[in-house]
DNA sequence: CCGGTTTCGTAACAGCGTCGCGTTTACGGT
DNA sequence: ACCGTAAACGCGACGCTGTTACGAAACCGG
C-alpha cells in the first residue's frame, strides 16, 4: 500500500558521490543538505531518512576514505626488504590520498565543523594501517629492525606519510619534492632510521 | 565629538582570549559571534571593526599560534650535534603544540569551516621552521647530514613532528608512546636517517 | 472506486554570519 | 547654557544553515 520509495541504495550513492564532489571542488562551506538534494534531484528528508542527518552523511564518507585507504595499502606486494616495503607503504598512501583528495579533509582535518566520526568509524580507521603494522612486526621478529615495541615504529611510518601528505595537500612541501623522487628518498630516510643498529 | 570608544585594543585581547578558550573548550562550534560578543561585554559590530567578519578573526587566532610556535623553536639552543638538535626541535614543536591545543586545530586543522589563511599569515607560518632550516643547512653544509636540498630534509621533520602532534591530539596514538621516551626516539630514529651514509 | 498505509516533500523553527540604520555620546560654536 | 554636528556603537533584519513536524502523494486490497 505504501508510495514507490525512492530513498533506495541508488540514492544512498548518488548522495555521497555528490557530497564528495562538493567537498573537493568547493569545499565544507559548500556542501549543504539543500543544495546537496537538489544536486540529487531529493529533497534534505533523503539526508535523514538514508544516514540520520548531516553528521552521519559526514561519517559514511569518513569510513568510506578508509576502505579505499585500506584496500590501497592491502594491495601493497611484500618484498623481503622491511625498508623497501615501508616506502612502498608509504608512496601507496600518498597515491590514496591524491586519488581521493575529497575524502581526505574529512579523514585527517576535521573538514566539517560539528563532525566527530562515531566509534565503529574510529576503530577501522586504526586498523587501517594493520598492513603496515605487520610489516614492522615482521621486521621487528626477524632482527632488521631495532628492539622497540611495534606499534611505535608502526605509528612513526604512519605519522611521517600523514605529516608530509598533510602539508603537501596545504602547499607547505618545498617544490623540490616533486622531482627527483624526493618522496622516495624521504620515505627511506625515515624507514632506516629504525634499523637496528650495526646492520 | 564623537563618542568614546570602547572598541580598543584591550576589547581585540579579550575577544582573542576568549575566542581561543570557546575554541579549545568547546570546539569550533561553540565560536559564535553572538555569544562571543555576549562574553565580551560586547556586540557583534565590535568583531567586524577591530577584525573585519569571523574569518579575519580566527585568522589572527592563526597568527598568534604560529608566533607563539616560533618563538619556542627559536628559543631551542643549538648543541653543535645535528641529531640533537633536531630531536629537540621536534620536542618543542610538541610541546608548543600541547601548550596551546586551543590553536593547535586552527593552525594546522582547518578547524573552522569557511577559514583559509591570508598570504601574510601563509608566509609567517611557512617561515616559521626557519630555524630547523638553519639547524639542517649547517648540517648539510659540515657534511654530516646527507647531500640534499636542506628544504627537503627540514620539511621531513617537520612533517614528521607534524605528523606525530596529529596523531597524538587524535588519540591515534599507541600508549607505548606516553612512557619511555618513545617521543623523543622517534624522532631521533627520524634525524638519523638523514645522516651521510658512512658517518 | 474508495480507505488505509507507507513514504516523501514542504514549510516552519532556531541558530548562524553579516550589515544597514538609528540611537547614543561628547565636543565646539553660538 | 544650549544645541547642532559628527563619530561610534548596538539593535534588528536578511538570507542562510541543520533539523523536524506535518500534510500531501501514491499505491494496494477490498
Amino acid at each position: 500500500m505504501p508510495r514507490p520509495r525512492t530513498h533506495d541504495e541508488a540514492l544512498r550513492l548518488r548522495l555521497l558521490d555528490r557530497a564528495g564532489e562538493l567537498l573537493s571542488t568547493e569545499g565544507a562551506k559548500a556542501l549543504g543538505l539543500r543544495r546537496l538534494a537538489a544536486d540529487a534531484g531529493t529533497s534534505t528528508t533523503a539526508v535523514y531518512s538514508l544516514f540520520g542527518g548531516k553528521t552521519e552523511l559526514v561519517n559514511a564518507l569518513y569510513v568510506e576514505g578508509f576502505r579505499r585507504l585500506g584496500a590501497r595499502l592491502r594491495a601493497v606486494e611484500r618484498t623481503g626488504d622491511v625498508v623497501a616495503d615501508l616506502v612502498r607503504l608509504g608512496l601507496a598512501y600518498r597515491a590514496s590520498a591524491l586519488a581521493s583528495r575529497n575524502l581526505y579533509p574529512v579523514m585527517f582535518t576535521r573538514a566539517v565543523p560539528g563532525f566527530e566520526p562515531n566509534e565503529a568509524a574510529a576503530r577501522l580507521a586504526r586498523s587501517t594501517v594493520d598492513p603496515l603494522l605487520e610489516t614492522v612486526r615482521d621486521g621487528v621478529d626477524r632482527g632488521v629492525l631495532a628492539d622497540v615495541p611495534p606499534g611505535v615504529i608502526a605509528a612513526s611510518c604512519w605519522a611521517f606519510a600523514h605529516g608530509l601528505v598533510s602539508l603537501e595537500l596545504d602547499g607547505n612541501l618545498p617544490p623540490e619534492f616533486g622531482t627527483a623522487g624526493m618522496y622516495e628518498r624521504a620515505l627511506r630516510a625515515n624507514a632506516s632510521g629504525w634499523l637496528r643498529a650495526g646492520a
